[in-house]
DNA sequence: ACCGGCCGAGTAATGGATTACCCAGAGGTC
DNA sequence: GACCTCTGGGTAATCCATTACTCGGCCGGT
């Protein structure tokens, strides 16, 4: 594997002249600065990266933190982070943390042994996992969801709003019995598609009922049980708000087995517009929510900060709209 | 940011020993040890990555090079790679190539200058971009696409033979006119599935007429024009076989707008058993791949190549599995 | 009591790129 | 002609963890 020195022998220069001409510094003669990049070439020399970042005590990379690969609201912020971030020459290297905040602690572990430029993470685990890069000055925003306590950046949708936008709309098509399957307790954006869901029952001067909500993990298995269990009840829902679209997924399931009919038998809202949302029988109405902007705008905030670590944190909601489909129409 | 010095000064021993006993080495009594860990502890220490990686010449991360993140056939399979990598200790950093054979050459470069382990790509670009890796010697795998002239692992579907049947299928149904969208020309999956579509066609002594055959990109709207541009001719093909799932979006979408009765008029069988597959209206027959094992298999032998670099090249090919559901059954 | 061997721990070399610092020489001024 | 300035480029220090090499001291054997 070559290094500077074999580019700095080949080409007949010194290794500092070498840094110099390849990092493109104006202060190395153009002649020079060719048979150097030449000399490079024909040797095939790629810098040694751990060489260059222990020099620099800093690498030209963000970490993107996710809660869920397979989930494509996700994925969507990735692209927002990934085209952001390539335009300004920084590479992206995206973590999986799964929802569990143990794999999030060790992910943040690794940006911060590897002096990675900044972090943009979908919290996961607590603040407190977070402490430890504001403690070494590592760059950072949050983004999906808020950081309790912590003074950073976020980018946030205004998810409570949408709710409960949502569900009175449902309530507006006259269903009666709404109920509600949202995420696990103490993760913030099921907090407030729940609150905003309660928000919009007070408005309609209902009554909010444990019975008529159920809390599970943000995927499919979780809601397929939370909805066949919603179905067994004496008392059971005409309509759902759905809090995102893998949930949305193991409900249309349990209603399938159940043979009860979406969008007749049980009006249905689900958070996220996944391109398959149109197909299915009903089409389904959904809260669309900006995710390649949310990736894209943390992505910018994330560069801000790092060129200027004193830059006040700033707070960021976008918001969500709504897409009325068939689901949500009483026939 | 504490160093080895600090913790060394603080627990009283040498820089030496603190690398060790932090490292596990079992040459160090456990008394020291157990002082070294305390002081790093209320120090807060945390290894400076590029300075280990720089002295061990690698670090323990594998680069996986997927050609598009949105594409839940590729997010199964980064999640079977993590965790087989995750087991023994390594992490995995996810670089979304995005069927761009630029992007994939830019992250070539940057896992070969970070000095990763190891890298594990389903290849975008021509096999030449993967040619460094081999000349640096660093260990690759090779998943979903084969790259030819490379003598190295690759982990295959054998999405010939899979195709083949899927056709097969729908002739068995009765359709008379079955037409093929796929993927690009130069991606092997895509060459291999019309491949299998013909086969299909031979066997069953039907010619195969360029008229009911499409490619365009592995996207939702290039299927939904190839469709549309399909039904617009005097032919129109009576099933389709789709390759991939972003596909058959744009297809049923196609077929929507156009009051073509999916199922009904247009039989369809489509490539990855998607989530939603089931439950759109008719549910659609699939090709269910192994998406998650290819990532576990392709993470196995990444790691026993890393073991032992001198290993003969290995090709393995799994078997995917045809689902049958409504959308291919003639009524 | 002496010696070889072994164990645990310290000293210092190492990896490779960047950059602070310094110097030689060109060009300009009085 | 002496002196100053400026510029391009070289020398060597630096970043920090790991590890080859070395050494003191303890143990057992004779």
């Amino acid at each position: 594997m070559p290094t500077v020195s074999d580019v700095a022998a080949r080409a007949g220069v010194s290794t500092a002249t070498v840094s110099r001409a390849l990092n493109g510094k104006p202060t190395v003669d153009p002649d020079l600065a060719a048979r150097v990049r030449q000399a490079a070439d024909e040797l095939g020399y790629q810098p040694n990266g751990p060489a260059r970042n222990l020099r620099r005590q800093e690498a030209a990379v963000v970490a993107l933190i996710i809660s869920d690969v397979e989930n494509p609201f996700f994925t969507a912020i990735a692209r927002g982070v990934e085209d952001v971030a390539h335009e300004v020459g920084y590479s992206v290297v995206l973590c999986n943390s799964d929802e569990s905040a143990e794999k999030e602690r060790r992910y943040v572990d690794i940006a911060i042994q590897e002096r990675v430029a900044g972090v943009i993470l979908s919290p996961s685990g607590p603040a407190s996992t977070v402490a430890k890069l504001a403690a070494r000055g590592t760059a950072y925003v949050a983004v999906d969801r808020p950081l309790p306590g912590q003074d950073s950046d976020v980018v946030l949708v205004d998810t409570r709003l949408a709710a409960r936008e949502a569900t009175a709309h449902l309530i507006a098509q006259g269903y009666e019995q709404v109920g509600c399957i949202t995420g696990p307790v103490g993760v913030r954006t099921a907090d407030d598609r729940l609150a905003g869901y309660r928000d919009a029952l007070k408005a309609a001067r209902r009554r909010s009922t444990p019975k008529l909500v159920r809390r599970t993990e943000y995927k499919s298995a979780g809601a397929h049980r939370a909805a066949l269990d919603l179905l067994s009840q004496a008392e059971t829902p005409d309509a759902l708000l759905i809090a995102n679209s893998a949930m949305a997924v193991g409900v249309l399931q349990a209603l399938q087995e159940r043979g009860v009919r979406a969008g007749r038998d049980v009006g249905l809202v689900t958070f996220d517009d996944a391109p398959w949302a149109a197909l299915v029988d009903p089409p389904l109405t959904v809260v669309a929510q900006p995710a390649y902007e949310l990736g894209a705008v943390a992505a910018r905030l994330l560069l801000a900060r790092i060129a200027d670590p004193t830059r006040p944190a700033t707070t960021t909601t976008l918001a969500a709209r709504l897409t009325e489909r068939a689901s949500s129409h009483r026939h």
